[in-house]
DNA sequence: CCTTTTGAACTGACTGGTCAGTGCAAAAAC
DNA sequence: GTTTTTGCACTGACCAGTCAGTTCAAAAGG
């Protein structure tokens, strides 16, 4: 009934765990990586708090001693780890959203090499979006609730983030249509946007709705969507 | 920009209890209807505040202080018509998605009546989603982002009112593929939700990015995306 | 070995501000 | 005369962000 999935990363050390290395920095920085597996680990817990608290309840309506309590940390670490609330939403946004358009760039270039055509593509990213989604539930409701939001801090952050991730679907639309794969009559930023919207919606009811059901099941019914004219009347 | 009045039936009378000397409901069987209209105008400025204002920020962010200052009214008059911030939220919530499915269902009906097939009847629902994106944009995007929220109060109610939205596309859906028309291969709830996506996110980018772009535009290319399998291989 | 030092990481009580909701007397509208 | 709105002061809860103090593993020193 509910979206309920952790945004589970892979297992990574316990609280106690092999302290492999200090970060006795030399030069005084605060090494962001190669270092510091305390920090490391403590941040990606308040990522996998704040994002399921965020995805629940909204930004607003989540505090920040919620986001401590969850990740098993004192609120002051939150502070120590991030400048403010939003500052740690914000990084969440860039990071999530990174990942999918990482994705969806991915399973496209994977499909030129192997000599697929434009419709195999768009359907291998339509299977990458899935995937995510089926990844990181909490994420994406979170994104998709605060995507048209204005009068937001982080508004133009997300408007770039969101321009990267439909670019590469356009890009493919577009190689489709110069190359007369795909109709010349479809609009490519709108059908982008509509494909977009497809997998998300459908998605999100497939873990809302219908979690019982299988990725492949899924993913079969919105091929069929593909499919037609947008394919050049196959 | 904002959702029309609330025109329908009994004006749930429990409103005015929280405020002012004991109009408690229990008593005496109060007059319906009688002259309503100055109360029903302060609701409607109320309504149309409350949706911009929640489809900007959000409701947590949201204030009642806002929301009564962009109506041009006391905050006292805002508990004098409403239980609490939430109550007014809610009665928002239904009356739009009332308008909505009301809106698909004159669509399929009209279509049926006029002998349309079963894929113009889905065609005119498309557009029947784009209508009432473009007259209420920001109802549409508070929705999208409270839609698949959990731990809301009006998180049942929410359910509810989506479900009455979806069922009348699944009701075409299935009369397709009864019939014949439809491919009996596609999967009903899920194309429903995908279709509705598919408007929805289209629209909003829409109204978003290219505001410019006429609705005949918008519809026709998301006519194309309906064609092809879905209509049964035509 | 063992002891001391260091400082990044973390803690949680506290503060200053905000906001939902109340109470009420008086004015305005009907 | 009744309903609705106004204006404003008030309260109690809640919350973002702060800061003085604690922890502890590794480095330095013996």
């Amino acid at each position: 009934m509910t979206i309920r999935a952790m945004e589970s990363s892979k297992a990574m050390d316990g609280v106690g765990g092999s302290a492999v290395d200090g970060s006795r920095g030399t030069g005084g920085g605060k090494a962001v990586d190669g270092g510091g597996t305390r920090r490391q680990a403590t941040r990606q817990k308040l990522y996998e708090a704040a994002v399921s608290l965020i995805a629940e309840q909204g930004f607003s309506a989540t505090t920040v001693d919620e986001i401590a309590e969850r990740a098993g940390v004192a609120k002051g670490t939150v502070y120590y780890n991030f400048a403010s609330k939003s500052v740690l939403f914000e990084e969440l946004l860039r990071h999530g959203v990174g990942l999918l358009t990482a994705s969806l760039r991915e399973a496209a270039e994977r499909t030129a090499k192997d000599g697929g055509s434009k419709v195999d593509a768009l359907d291998a990213m339509v299977r990458a979006g899935l995937v995510f989604i089926d990844r990181y539930p909490a994420f994406t409701q979170l994104y998709v609730a605060e995507l048209w939001r204005t009068n937001r801090a982080w508004q133009s952050t997300l408007l770039v983030l969101r321009q990267e991730a439909v670019a590469v679907v356009e890009r493919v639309l577009r190689d489709g249509v110069d190359s007369g794969e795909l109709s010349e009559e479809i609009d490519v930023p709108l059908t982008a946007a509509a494909l977009f919207g497809m997998v998300l919606v459908a998605a999100l009811d497939w873990k809302a709705f219908q979690p019982e059901r299988s990725l492949d099941d899924v993913h079969a019914a919105l091929s069929r969507l593909l499919q037609g004219r947008v394919a050049g009347g196959r």
